[in-house]
DNA sequence: ATAATAACGAGA
DNA sequence: CTCGTTATTATC
């Protein structure tokens, strides 16, 4: 039943019309008269008889395509499970909106498959026999060929890994990538040996970017057609058509954005996220689940295979690589040197005075120094700069002279609104600020954007090309000669060949971010531009201007996200934090936060902390239970808010699990 | 949303 | 004890 409502969240049982028979097949979209309207609904299984005594007869079936398939059926229940939500709001994320326009094009093309194609829905021997034998009929698989491992040799786990997906082995593994390592061409060969066992794939990644770069990896590998783009971004027609391209079988490979981690695929074999760190991969609509888990959820399901990779490891991951669900796969420590630019953090500035140019740049010296040596060798410069508006600098209330740093001129900014400024860069309070201009003491928010600082860092280079990179305009690459690149984290452009220098200038904006994740989320901005560096040897360098002594300044220096992320669950282990624990939060008006956890029978060791401040007029609680214990907490939850709106409770509470964010 | 149904209380 | 009204709950 296609109603949000949680105390509606069950099968309802309806009559088949003799006229309807025919296309009342699981996995259609139907409409019922329910409560005396029609609503729409999900076919999900046929049956002979029924417990309830007075039944209505199907409406309308909408249109004859399944659409819904039985592995995405169990696994959109599992999903709502897992995150205390309903099957409604799940499978309005999973299936896309029917477009009429793009289905008769498809249908017309080939029919629906028959239901023994989602073999990987079930173990059972007979389907995959089937499914083997489906390949050869279609000659698009040359039996279980060795796929070339190609880059996966960096990494001793490599070539075995891709073994194990050609060979249809559900392997699951947790993938660092060296610098300058071209992900993509790495996705494309995982992928490729899916391929040759016989079996489809699903990748998700944050962006379009990314997507693109995937895309065009994919393409040099598979050719074009095998595979297909599945993202909210192409509009409603091109999705659902995309959806229905793989629902038919026509495409067993599906990449695309968060849009695509509930793609049927036929005989899925494996399932791959790059970048899991990116908070893109989070679903903004209920229950919010995260494409990680769903991926995830789905490899349990299904015995497929999964593969998570990153520049630099979440938590979450190294849950997996510790719990020893997933294996680790990583470089050796001397192909990591080898490959790894020569890094250096720098903080303190004592030469700041000696170099005109720092000092017009508003760069540190080192920084400086390093990217004029950079430009010298005819190599590009990239310069990480905080996203605009993401903290805003301050600049003086009376005189709108920027604020600066008296002790190494960098960017003063607010971590709060009645807080002292403190320096982005050094990081030092400067509690009695005055204006070298006016001599004023008092403060207003400004923001520096990336525009501003390619003004000040143009000027400081005379005659470089300044590129910009940021929201407004993404750029995919860059050419490979002297150049300076100023992009927001996310928004790095590739360089021809790798950049000379890269110079990381946000690290307080990103540190002091009142987060449970900060820490990690620095590392993996920093890491994701320092990858784009060349190696040590042919000249790449890397300055970020933070505090050398601080864990993720450490983990960048040795490119050492794996301790890091170790590091990272061991303190939330000790603090009870996701995701060594499982938690949940309820947001609403306070009465209907303390009324909905009143009629929550909660497991017994379930301990609830709060409130927490949210929004203007809402509070938050969080509920917080061992992983051991997080299925019954959901349950509880989604029983609670069942019970509320069976009662028509006005005030809507909404519940989360795993919140990305805590505070 | 709306209908069935349980709960309740006043008047006979 | 019944009838009429109101809260509750299920909705195939």
């Amino acid at each position: 039943m296609d109603v949000p409502l949680p105390h509606l969240d069950r099968p309802f049982d309806y009559l088949v019309p003799e006229a309807l028979d025919a296309d009342a097949r699981p996995g259609v979209r139907v409409k019922v008269r329910f409560a005396g309207q029609l609503v729409d609904g999900w076919l999900l299984e046929r049956a002979e008889s029924s417990e309830h005594p007075k039944l209505a007869y199907l409406e309308k079936v909408v249109s004859p395509v399944p659409v819904l398939s039985p592995e995405v059926a169990r696994l959109a229940r599992a999903v709502a499970d897992r995150y205390a939500g309903s099957l409604a709001d799940v499978l309005r994320l999973a299936v896309p909106p029917r477009h009429a326009r793009a289905e008769k094009a498809v249908t017309a093309a080939d029919a629906p498959p028959p239901e023994n194609a989602d073999a990987s829905a079930s173990a059972d021997a007979d389907a995959s026999a089937s499914a083997d034998a489906d390949v050869d009929a279609d000659g698009r698989s040359g039996g279980r060929a060795e796929v070339d491992p190609r880059g996966w040799r960096d990494y001793p786990a490599g070539p075995a890994l891709l073994r194990a997906l050609t060979d249809g082995k559900p392997a699951r593994a947790v993938w660092s990538a060296l610098p300058g390592e071209d992900w993509a061409d790495r996705y494309a060969d995982a992928v490729a040996a899916t391929v040759a066992g016989g079996r489809g794939a699903v990748v998700v990644v944050a962006d379009a970017r990314d997507l693109d770069r995937l895309d065009a990896a994919l393409t040099a590998v598979l050719g074009a057609g095998r595979h297909v783009r599945l993202t909210a971004a192409d509009g409603p027609a091109r999705r659902y058509r995309a959806f229905l391209t793989a629902r038919t079988g026509e495409a067993d490979v599906v990449i695309g954005t968060r849009a695509a981690m509930f793609a049927p695929v036929r005989r899925l074999g494996l399932v791959a996220i790059w970048d899991d760190g990116d908070d893109l991969h989070a679903e903004p609509r209920a229950p919010y689940p995260h494409a990680r888990d769903v991926l995830l959820t789905r490899a349990q399901l299904g015995d497929v295979a999964a593969l998570v990779g990153g520049y630099a490891r979440t938590a979450e991951a190294q849950l997996l690589v510790e719990t020893g669900w997933a294996r680790e796969v990583v470089a050796d420590r001397a192909v990591v040197r080898a490959r790894t630019p020569a890094m250096a953090p720098t903080g303190d500035d004592p030469q700041l005075a000696r170099d005109p140019g720092a000092a017009s740049a508003r760069l540190p010296s080192l920084a400086w120094t390093t990217a004029r040596d950079a430009l010298r060798a005819d190599l590009p410069v990239l310069v990480q700069v905080p996203r605009r508006g993401y903290v805003p600098s301050v600049a003086c209330a009376d005189c709108r002279a920027p604020a600066r740093c008296p002790h190494c001129a960098g960017p003063l900014a607010l971590p709060s609104a009645q807080g002292t400024p403190a320096c982005r860069w050094c990081g030092r309070v400067a509690a009695a600020y005055a204006c070298p201009e006016c001599g004023g003491r008092r403060l207003r928010a400004s923001v520096t954007g990336a525009r501003r600082t390619a003004e000040e860092l143009g000027r400081a280079f005379p005659g470089v090309p300044v590129r910009t990179s940021g929201r407004e305009e993404v750029l995919a690459g860059v050419p490979g000669g002297a150049g300076l690149v100023i992009a927001t984290p996310g928004a790095e452009p590739v360089a021809e060949g790798g950049y000379g220098a890269v110079l990381l200038l946000d690290s307080w904006a990103l540190l002091t971010r009142a987060d449970l994740r900060a820490g990690e989320e620095a590392l993996r901005r920093w890491m994701a531009a320092a990858a784009l560096a060349r190696p040590g040897t042919a000249g790449g360098r890397v300055v970020v201007v933070a505090d050398g002594a601080l864990a993720p300044v450490q983990a960048l220096l040795r490119w050492d996200s794996a301790w890091f992320a170790a590091r990272e669950l061991a303190e939330r282990r000790e603090l009870g934090f996701p995701p060594a624990v499982r938690m949940a939060s309820v947001t609403g008006v306070a009465e209907a936060v303390a009324d909905l956890l009143a009629g929550a029978r909660l497991p017994g060791d379930a301990e609830v902390l709060g409130p927490v401040p949210a929004e203007e007029g809402r509070e938050r609680m969080l509920v917080r239970v061992p992983r051991s214990r997080a299925a019954a907490m959901a349950e509880a939850l989604h029983a609670a808010a069942g019970q509320r709106s069976a009662r028509k409770a006005a005030d809507p509470v909404r519940l989360q699990v795993d919140p990305l964010t805590l505070f």
